[in-house]
DNA sequence: TCCCTCTCGATTGTCAGACAACCTGACAAA
DNA sequence: TTTGTCAGGTTGTCTGACAATCGAGAGGGA
């Protein structure tokens, strides 16, 4: 089984899923969330969830570290872990962020490979086929976040490109606990094909603004119907 | 003692530091892995930690995922966690993200807080003395860091400002792998204060080109300082 | 009646010990 | 040279336990 010296290119797409008991855990503990089956504030104990994963106390607790790290839980010492509550202000230095990193993006369209301009196409056919073939809420919200994703890939940093990440996780646990309140699944494929269409006519200044408006009314959006402030 | 509903106010200024043996347990070996006494690569056994830092291994395990949640240390399944070996590769993309974040603070300094730009001041007079005073290699370092995260404070987003400590996490580690080959303490407090001056003189744009200068000039630097290609 | 104090249960933080799964390296066998 | 096998060490996970702490309700005094 030594063959990689001689053959490095032999299975090189060969993969194995190495998971572990704490990321299974993990990993349940966020659909869960996502899935609005637990609500934002809900204590998260860790007897009772070791008796419903069937798994020990102290793996549970591990599991609940990476939530807390991930910022989708909040630990208070000697109170336990809860489900994180959006608030206003975090809705929108989140949009805020998000314009800093996807801005960067939108304006380096033109000095950006062309793999990660391929990678914007077709996040945005992904979400446009899903709003069109009506899928479920959560996968258009799946591929819009997607698509916004990929403008920050423009940059080619796989770090911004992380950062986006853990922004859009907080976004999705603030979008979990309005998804039971409106159900009309927002279509927002026009407006994104818009921005991409400003992109590919090199307007950058203009798909920059677009974006900017964009992203202030989407957190405007999330906030009003969060029913905060 | 349940006086806060009476006087809100009172005793605000108070804060008991609520550390749990586990932050403590992270915290020294962030101050290990910083001041070089663990190499990068340097394999971190649970049970030999347990008994150096007199604690008991679940108590290890949980300082060690959050020390691989921060980067500094690398797991691998079934193979240990490591401290975090810096690559080309990724000095170069750390310094790409500060310049987007950096960058991003730097262009809002007219809209900005005069809180943050007061900040900014600060952290460079910090800065700039601690240089003249002979401060330590490390003390240096701090400030110097710390004045560029206060440029990503003027954006105003606390996620932004999270990110770049994240950042600069990373580079103190490539930091602390060269720090005992180059003691000469370099003095970039004159490049900074140029920096800050063409803030004042409102060249914005000024500002922005040199700091991308200056980040591409370190990222070369800590590349090299590290032997790295 | 209202407020203070105290105790009790519940929960977390931490520990100790144990076992299986797994990786590494070395050696034997084909 | 390649493969099978084994031993040692390390991690992943479990069980059980105990102290520290928090929250709430009971009880006593003004």
């Amino acid at each position: 089984m030594r063959h990689n010296g001689h053959m490095p290119e032999a299975f090189a797409t060969l993969h194995l899923e190495h998971s572990s008991t704490v990321d299974r855990a993990a990993e349940e503990l966020r659909r869960a969330i996502f899935d609005g089956e637990l609500e934002s504030g809900t204590p998260l104990r860790e007897v009772a969830l070791a008796s419903s994963l069937g798994v020990s106390r102290p793996t549970v607790r591990e599991a609940l570290t990476v939530l807390v790290a991930e910022g989708l839980a909040t630990r208070e010492p000697h109170r336990g872990v809860s489900v994180s509550a959006p608030e206003a202000s975090s809705v929108r230095d989140v949009c805020a962020a998000r314009w800093v990193l996807e801005g960067a993006g939108v304006r380096r369209w033109r000095e950006a490979d062309e793999t990660h301009r391929q990678a914007v196409r077709t996040t945005l056919t992904a979400y446009t086929s899903a709003v069109r073939e009506g899928g479920s809420y959560q996968e258009l919200n799946e591929r819009h976040l997607a698509f916004h994703v990929s403008l920050v890939g423009l940059t080619g940093s796989p770090r911004l490109v992380a950062m986006a990440d853990e922004l859009v996780v907080e976004l999705k646990l603030a979008l979990a606990q309005v998804e039971r309140l409106r159900r009309n699944a927002h279509d927002e494929a026009d407006t994104h094909a818009a921005l991409v269409q400003l992109l590919e006519d090199d307007d950058i200044d203009g798909a920059s603004a677009f974006l900017e408006k964009h992203l202030e009314d989407a957190a405007a959006e999330i906030i009003e119907a969060l029913g905060l402030s």
